[in-house]
RNA sequence: GGCGGCAUAGCCAAGUGGUAAGGCAGAGGUCUGCAAAACCUCGAUCCACCGGUUCGAAUCCGGUUGCCGCCUCCA
């Protein structure tokens, strides 16, 4: 079997095939960063990092770089309106990012390119374009000469007279033709900028992707992954750019996540619908919203709620909970159980059946229905009087690479309980002992308050953290 | 106007030619001192609507309706 994934170039599923034999190069647009990460920002972030944990899993090493837009136009304004410096600005909300992230269990890039550390490589690339005659200067700006570029619209599937007749931009007088695109921006007075050929400015949105793509990963990759948002215009330009530059293929594979919508419609800034990673955490458990995001297909639309939140919670409980009783019966029972084979079977079957449902264009919805599966037959496993610790362990592993993969977290942090609950807990083993009910009951209601759940097994007395 | 996506049980969500996964919610039962957790059983005679192709379609084709998105900064 072989990974299947869905490239927007081509509109259909395909069969992965990296360029170099066990390697990816994978290059994901990432923030700009003037503002704390909504949830919709989030999304690619999630996704495409289970995508590289599962590139991973299946062997390969992957070479995962995804920006920052560290410098642009809304920075500058964020930074007006806080009045602080536009690197500061920038600074802050990276490390907001990264804590962001983080919380929801995204592994850091192998980099993290920002426009002002790429500087060099982006005036280069302009200037070779500029040489070529893809490019040209106007008062101080460069723009990119979008007709010359033959295969214009091959991403967006547009022909480049459709994208003009419906175009809405307006004709700058300083660009030769509505659909060019800017390169390299002239500096206001006052503004932060850098020296370049054409004088003091920054570069437009789209070369930083080109020129970081080239600098880190070469001039074709394998995936070059971003939101469904970005297929047009940016990513148009940004192939646009490298190929006309590189006169090479940008990249093998396109992928682009859905939206997430709030009552139905797309999330974003513009709207002012937005919910902040930030604020929405300290309302669930970040593992949650993880769950929740991989719980859908990452090309389908997901509508984000306090009702779905809830439910994803809940499911991701009864994962944990399985997990749970499964370590805890490792740990406190005997070695016994017999017909270790055929469980040990159902737990390989199980694999194979995620690997199938990853395989196919990363279909995390099948593989975590998969893995809902392996709680159920887990759960058969636990009814069973005499359990091997060979198959509980088989479980646990199994459990954990799932986790691993969907970036999710089964396993309960070791913790340590205060001495007095320990207390009651070992008073209230006492009682049961004893049939003091009474008193056992009242203890457990007294810890439920306190937010520690007593759970009674047949291999001893369980706890785990609860809502207060 | 151009391009694209979606429409499956109360809610969410897979399935994309062979007779409807999974989760949440709900009902009944088993286990338990009681709980909790778990287990068992129950739910779409049907996949927006209308035609067509086929031995067979939620799945393919044509059309209709509704919703969403891109074409402008946006993940």
């Amino acid at each position: 079997m072989t990974i299947q994934l869905y490239n927007t170039l081509t509109r259909q599923k395909e069969r992965f095939e990296p360029i170099e034999e066990g390697k990816v190069k994978m290059y994901v647009c990432g923030p700009t960063v003037y503002n704390y990460i909504h949830i919709g920002n989030a999304r690619p972030a999630v996704v495409f990092d289970m995508v590289r944990r599962y590139l991973e899993y299946r062997g390969y090493d992957v070479h995962y770089v995804s920006n920052f837009t560290d410098v642009d136009d809304k920075i500058i304004k964020s930074a007006e309106e806080l009045d602080q410096d536009v690197m500061a600005v920038a600074e802050r909300f990276i490390d907001a990012y990264y804590e962001d992230t983080e919380a929801l269990g995204v592994k850091k890039a192998d980099e993290h390119p920002r426009v002002t550390d790429t500087m060099p490589e982006i005036i280069a690339f302009i200037e070779r374009l500029v040489a070529k005659g893809y490019a040209y200067e106007s008062d101080g700006d460069v723009y990119f000469r979008t007709r010359k570029f033959e295969n214009y619209g091959q991403l967006s599937h547009q022909s480049i007279d459709d994208l003009q007749a419906g175009a809405r931009i307006q004709v700058g007088e300083k660009k030769e033709d509505p659909l060019d695109f800017v390169l390299w921006k002239k500096a206001k007075d006052n503004e932060i900028a850098w020296e370049s050929p054409w004088g003091n400015g920054r570069p437009g949105w789209h070369i930083e992707c080109s020129a970081m793509v080239k600098k880190h990963l070469g001039e074709t990759i394998d995936i070059h992954a971003g939101g469904q948002d970005l297929s047009f215009p940016h990513h148009e330009n940004e192939i646009a750019q490298s190929e006309a530059l590189n006169e090479k293929k940008m990249a093998n594979y396109w992928i682009h996540n859905g939206y997430i919508n709030i009552d139905n419609e797309k999330m974003s800034k513009s709207l002012d619908n937005f919910i902040l990673v930030h604020d929405i955490i300290k309302q669930y458990d970040p593992e949650i919203v993880r769950f929740f995001i991989v719980n859908a297909h990452y090309r389908s639309p997901i509508n984000f709620s306090d009702e779905q939140l809830n439910a994803a919670g809940k499911a991701l409980e009864r994962i944990r909970t399985t997990y749970q009783n499964t370590a805890h019966r490792l740990a406190e029972s005997a070695d016994l159980g017999s017909d270790a084979d055929s469980w040990k079977e159902k737990i390989i079957s199980h694999r194979e059946r995620f690997i199938e449902a990853m395989d196919d264009d990363f279909n995390s919805a099948n593989a975590v229905a998969v893995m809902f599966d392996l709680v159920k037959t887990a759960n058969l496993y636990l009814e069973e009087k005499q359990t091997a610790k060979s198959v509980l362990q088989s479980f646990l592993d199994e459990f954990d690479d799932m986790a691993f993969v969907l970036g999710i977290k089964v396993k309960e942090e070791e913790e340590l309980l205060d001495e007095e609950i320990e207390q009651l807990i070992e008073e209230r083993v006492e009682a049961r002992k004893n049939r003091h009910f009474q008193r056992a009951d009242e203890i457990r209601d007294l810890l439920k308050e306190k937010g520690i759940v007593l759970e009674d097994t047949p291999q001893g007395t369980r706890w785990k953290r609860g809502d207060v």
